[in-house]
DNA sequence: CCCAGTAATAATGTCGACATTTTTGTGTAA
DNA sequence: TTACACAAAAATGTCGACATTATTACTGGG
C-alpha cells in the first residue's frame, strides 16, 4: 500500500479509488479499451497495480457515468458504443451547452467577458503548433476546452456544469475512437478558427440568439463527420 | 450471504451493491440521513446487513449522484443542502425539463400523445384519495412524477431523460427534507389540479412556447414555497 | 462430423483481518 | 480553569481468501 501509493506520486489526500478512477476513466475515454471490451479483474489489478475493492469503487463510478457497464457474475464491460447513443450525445451537448450559453449571457458579468477574451488569447497563441505532435494537439484540444467551458461558466449553475462535462467527456471518447480509426488527430475538426473569434464577439454583444445559435453549430460540426462512420 | 439475499427477497440477478444502493438512496432522499450527518460502516452495516464491500461501491455511486460526499480517511457523509444548491437544483431542473417539453412537442407522435392521456387520466383517478393516508400521497407523487415523465418521454433522447431523472431526485430529497420539517404530506404542493388539464390541452395542440412556460412555472411553484426555509 | 452433457477451469462477489489514520479521552502544567 | 501533550479507542481503506457462478474443454453418443 504505501509502495505502490508512493511511485504513483499519489497525493496523499486521494485514496487508491480515486487515483484508479481518473486513470480509468482516461483509459476509456482515449479509446485505449475497445467499446464493449470485457474488464477482467486479474488485468486492471496487474495494469493499475491495487486489489478488487478500489477497483470496483472506480467502476462503480464509471457506471454511473456510463461508460462502463455490468452485468451481474459476469463483471464489467467498456460500455458499446452505438450510432443512436452518437447521435444523442452530441445533440443533447449542443442543446445543454445552448442553454449555457443563454444564460451566461443574461447573468455573465464583466469578469465573465474578461475571462473570455483571457482564454480566447490562450488558444489563439497555440494554435500555429496545431500541426504539430500528438501532445500540441492535445493540448490545443484542452484550451478549446477551456475557452468553452470559460464561456459557459456565466450561466452559474453548478449542476448545469456537471451536467455539461459529462456529455463533453462522452463525446470525447466517440471523437478519441474515430480519430484512433481514422489515424489524424484533432486538428481535423478544429479548422474553423474564425467561429471562435465571431463567437467572443457576439458573446461580449450579448446577441443570445446568435450567440446559442452557433454553439449548436459549432458543436454539431464534429457529429456530422463522425455520424457515417463505423463504431 | 445467501441467508441475507433471500431474506431479502433478492431478484437473484442484483449484487449486493446494487440492492443497497437503492436502498441507501432511498434512504438519503426521504431524509431518513439528515444532511451533512455522517454515515459511519459500522451503522451501515448493520442496518444493510452487508459487508463493507458491497456499501463501498454504493455509497461510490451515490458520490457520483451528488448524494453523498467523502473525505479521505473520514469516511462518507450525507450530501449537505444549501440555500444554493436547492435554487440551482429547481431551476436547473426547470429548464432541463422546459427542454424535454419542448423537443417532445417537436418529436412526440400519436403514441406519445395517447401516453400523456392515459398518465393523466391514472393521475385524476388517485387525487380523490390525497388528503388520506401517507401512503396514498406518495402513490399520488409516483403518479404525478410518472405524469411528467411520459411527456418527457417524447422528447426521445435517454440522456436527456438521464439528467432529468438526476435532478429529479435531488429535488424531491429537498422537497422530503421540508415536508418532514413542516409536517404536512405532498398535497401541499399539488392544489394545482387545472394546470395539468391545460398542460395536457397544451401539448396536444402543440402549443411550444405555453407548454414550456407552463412547465417551468409548474417546476418552479414549490421552490417559491422552499425557498425561504431553513435546510 | 456434430451436438449434448459433464468435468475442469476461470472469474466474480463477498467477507474477515490488518495496517494506517483520525478521533476521543485523560492527565499534567501554567 | 484552560491549554497542551500524549495515550487509548474507533473508524477507515486495502488486501487476501473463500464460496458461488459463469465459461471453457472434453468426452461420449447420435
Amino acid at each position: 500500500m504505501t509502495l505502490s501509493a508512493l511511485t504513483a506520486q499519489a497525493t496523499r489526500q486521494d485514496n487508491f479509488a480515486t487515483q484508479v478512477l481518473s486513470q480509468l476513466k482516461q483509459d476509456i475515454l482515449s479509446g485505449f479499451y475497445n467499446p464493449g471490451e470485457k474488464l477482467r479483474m486479474a488485468r486492471l489489478k496487474e495494469r493499475y497495480n491495487v486489489g478488487v475493492s478500489p477497483l470496483r469503487e472506480a467502476l462503480s463510478q464509471l457506471l454511473v457515468e456510463q461508460l462502463v457497464v455490468v452485468e451481474n457474475q459476469r463483471g464489467f464491460k467498456v460500455h458499446p458504443t452505438s450510432q443512436a447513443e452518437l447521435q444523442d450525445i452530441y445533440q443533447t451537448r449542443a442543446a445543454i451547452e445552448a442553454l449555457c450559453v443563454g444564460q451566461a449571457i443574461d447573468l455573465g458579468d464583466d469578469a465573465w467577458e474578461a475571462s473570455i477574451l483571457a482564454a480566447a488569447h490562450q488558444l489563439k497563441k497555440s494554435a500555429p503548433l496545431l500541426d504539430d505532435t500528438l501532445q500540441n494537439s492535445q493540448q490545443w484540444e484542452k484550451l478549446h476546452h477551456n475557452f468553452h467551458t470559460v464561456i459557459c461558466l456565466g450561466c452559474q449553475s453548478p449542476a448545469l456544469m456537471q451536467v455539461r462535462l459529462g456529455l463533453y467527456e462522452k463525446a470525447s471518447r466517440y471523437r478519441n475512437l474515430w480519430l484512433k480509426q481514422h489515424m489524424v488527430d484533432n486538428a481535423v475538426f478544429d479548422a474553423n478558427f474564425k467561429e471562435h473569434d465571431e463567437l467572443v464577439e457576439t458573446l461580449l454583444k450579448r446577441d443570445k440568439e446568435k450567440a446559442v445559435s452557433m454553439i449548436k453549430s459549432h458543436l454539431l460540426a464534429p457529429y456530422v463527420l463522425l455520424k457515417d462512420s463505423q463504431f
